[in-house]
DNA sequence: GCGATCAGAT
DNA sequence: CACATCTGATCGC
């Protein structure tokens, strides 16, 4: 591919501008501490955690741009040379911190890159968000939207994560005797442990550089990596598995509970006795916390799914009636999925299609922003290889999670096969 | 020996 | 077959 003129989460030379929306290791494979082919444009937070994971990168080489304000860049077009101004706005994506989604206006018309993204319809910052979205379109349309499609299924319908964390909250009261663990990634889901700490006036175990993520984000008392200190641990969700809470029951009675969007139940082991955490949207295992917080018959709730094991439905991606309804937002004429979730991709097209603006009378005079920009997306059609989400080993860690003493290791650790994956397909239940 | 990339795990 | 991440092997320098 020849480079256009800017890229969004993708780091192959070429570009005169490169932007990164959020720190993801999905979102940064080909950035290293090396790297250096041109200016990247971040969020201020994301500027801040920059170091934690490229310790070596050239500061000089990152532009903080603000949330919300115009920023202008004189870039010239590839074909001809001749100028090509543009303009952009990051604007806060709720994913995890410091993640932004891009608006560009350029000889290209407007294009929206969303990265990854959470479009919750209540609360303060969500409704800051829509408004500079819509002030910052001042009536126009997308030309071009590059959309979160991770959730893009009406299948896909959870609450706001104010209501997850609260289910959490409920489930950890109502074992007041249980080690808890809850599996996190190595940013995001801050809020969640923030509430439960308020809530439950306890502090929280994470490993060290998750500690250390906590410190620079702001948060200097509520985390702790001292085991003494409180019985909830968040703990990588690598380390999170069946297995890993059978060893800890061994020692302590402890719970596990999964925060994610997607489907996790256990399914059962053909031929041997140990059972697997799968993901499936075909769980039927009872539901609790259904103290009318639901407001739609589909809605996840939370799950016990396992002796041990709950699953919450909180989610920093959108869930589709929330893509739906950005999608009716920003009334664009063409979409496209930046996320490849493999065996569910869905072209938003799939579901959406009938909310996308047509009859772009203007269409030829403008640039296909395909030529111009280099944007982290796969498009997946039948066996087409995905999408490599493993990380880049840009950094070298020994982040064992040693949680309650008990240190996972693989040896002698009965491999988890068979991840048998249900997502029934069907139509729309409305 | 190091970084980049890949295979495979959770 | 995985929202994202880690470990370890291998390749190229």
């Amino acid at each position: 591919m020849e480079g256009g003129m800017i890229s969004v989460d993708r780091w192959a030379r070429g570009s005169q501008a490169y932007f990164l929306t959020h720190l993801h290791s999905d979102h940064t494979r080909g950035l290293s501490s090396t790297w250096s082919h041109g200016p990247l444009f971040c969020s201020r937070t994301t500027a801040k955690l920059f170091p934690l994971k490229f310790p070596d990168f050239k500061f000089a080489l990152l532009r903080v741009v603000e949330i919300g304000s115009w920023h202008h860049l004189s870039l010239s077009s590839p074909s001809s040379g001749s100028p090509a101004p543009i303009h952009f706005m990051p604007i806060d994506a709720f994913h995890c911190p410091g993640a932004v989604m891009f608006l560009f206006k350029g000889i290209f018309g407007h294009v929206l890159y969303t990265g990854d993204f959470r479009w919750e319809a209540t609360g303060e910052r969500s409704m800051k968000a829509r408004n500079m979205l819509l002030d910052a379109l001042h009536g126009a349309k997308v030309d071009h939207l590059y959309l979160d499609n991770t959730y893009c299924n009406p299948l896909y319908c959870f609450p706001t994560r104010e209501v997850a964390a609260q289910q959490v909250i409920e489930i950890i009261a109502s074992h007041p005797d249980h080690d808890i663990i809850i599996g996190i990634d190595s940013l995001g889901k801050e809020d969640l442990l923030l509430q439960i700490s308020r809530s439950l006036k306890i502090k929280i175990w994470v490993w060290p550089e998750r500690l250390q993520t906590m410190h620079l984000l702001g948060y200097p008392d509520i985390f702790t990596t001292r085991t003494s200190l409180t019985r909830v641990r968040a703990v990588p969700r690598y380390s999170f598995s069946m297995n890993t809470l059978e060893a800890l029951n061994a020692k302590r009675p402890t719970i596990g509970i999964m925060p994610s969007g997607l489907p996790w139940v256990v399914k059962p082991f053909e031929g041997k006795m140990k059972d697997s955490l799968t993901l499936s949207v075909a769980s039927t295992n009872r539901t609790l916390a259904g103290n009318g917080t639901r407001v739609d018959r589909n809605m996840k709730s939370a799950e016990k799914v396992h002796d041990h094991i709950f699953t919450v439905p909180y989610s920093d991606h959108c869930c589709f009636h929330e893509i739906k309804d950005f999608v009716q937002l920003t009334k664009p004429y063409n979409v496209k999925g930046i996320v490849s979730m493999s065996f569910c991709y869905v072209n938003p097209a799939y579901y959406l299609s009938h909310l996308f603006s047509s009859n772009h009378s203007s269409q030829k005079t403008r640039l296909d922003p395909e030529i111009l920009m280099e944007v982290e997306k796969v498009e997946r059609k039948g066996k087409m290889k995905i999408r490599d989400i493993r990380g880049t080993g840009l950094k070298k860690r020994t982040n064992k999670a040693n949680f309650m003493g008990v240190r996972i290791r693989r040896v002698a650790i009965l491999r988890q096969i068979s991840r048998g994956v249900k997502i029934v397909e069907c139509d729309s239940p409305d």
